[in-house]
DNA sequence: GCTCCTT
DNA sequence: AAGGAGCAACGCCGA
DNA sequence: TCGGCG
């Protein structure tokens, strides 16, 4: 049930979120520019009880690390208005959430979009987020994930970095996904590239791969591919390629 | 979360 | 006034 | 070539 009656925040932050209240919303002004903040007491997460507002907090926390990995690159945004549980009525219990990459009808002239060419001709404007109030614009969307291009807006079909997505499944864990990430340093070493890795979610791991200018993702992919195939005739137990996630039990 | 379109 | 629909896009794979 | 799935 979504309260509108609630505490706008329940987690403490070093920065509360200097929003102030205005009517039935809240006003955030950041370099001049005023973002318009709905909801802050629903709550998102149930389970925790924690609130919109807390996942704004969390964004306008975290902008000065977040920004300079989104700033320049389109997003897609993986929307839950509704909360992580958030369900739809019609197919019953179908999860509410959806994904948005092109800038909504309310949209301020200030975020910046990046015009990409799309079907057959046409041009198709996509969303980035390059300052704290573009951010916070996002995240007041209901858009908890975030999922940044590959490849910058000025060069959009070429990835500067490629990654490796390491998701163990139960009763791998952690530890499992880290010796494959070590199987995969050893590959990048072999090829002189370095790889940069970081914890995803609970027990996953991803590895970044920063990549010289002027290569297309069809030679990326094919790079990682190649790595990936590797990586599961050297070790078939702990590692596996599957793309059906009911068949990777284990590894 | 918000707009648009249909009832 | 109230309610529902729409909101990305692409590679992989098996049919 | 299409549809489901990620
Ligand atoms: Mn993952």
């Amino acid at each position: 049930m979504p309260t509108r009656t609630g505490p706008p925040f329940t987690v403490a932050t070093p920065r509360p979120l200097p929003a102030e209240r205005e009517g039935d919303h809240w006003i955030l002004e950041a370099a001049g520019k005023q973002v318009k903040l709905t909801n802050l007491p629903k709550v998102y997460w149930p389970e925790q009880g924690y609130t919109k507002g807390d996942l704004l907090a969390y964004y306008f926390n975290v902008a000065d690390a977040i920004l300079p990995h989104l700033a320049g690159r389109t997003l897609t945004l993986k929307r839950m208005p509704d909360g992580i549980a958030g369900t739809t009525p019609y197919p019953r219990g179908t999860p509410s959430s959806f994904f948005e990459r092109h800038p909504p009808k309310n949209t301020p002239d200030w975020v910046p979009r990046c015009v990409v060419p799309g079907e057959g001709g046409t041009l198709a404007e996509n969303l980035m987020a390059g300052d704290v109030a573009s951010l916070l614009f996002v995240a007041n969307l209901g858009c908890i994930d975030m999922h940044p291009s590959h490849a910058r807006c000025a060069r959009y079909d070429e990835p500067d970095w490629m990654v490796f997505d390491l998701d163990p499944m139960p009763p791998s864990g952690f530890a499992e996904a880290a010796a494959v990430g070590r199987h995969v340093r050893a590959a990048l070493d072999s090829l002189g590239l370095k790889g940069y890795p970081k914890t995803s979610g609970a027990t996953g791991v991803q590895i970044f791969v920063p990549v010289a200018p002027g290569h297309t993702y069809e030679q990326t992919r094919g790079v990682a591919g190649a790595i990936a195939r590797l990586i599961v005739a050297a070790d078939p137990d702990g590692a596996t390629l599957e793309w059906d996630t009911t068949q990777r039990g284990g590894k």
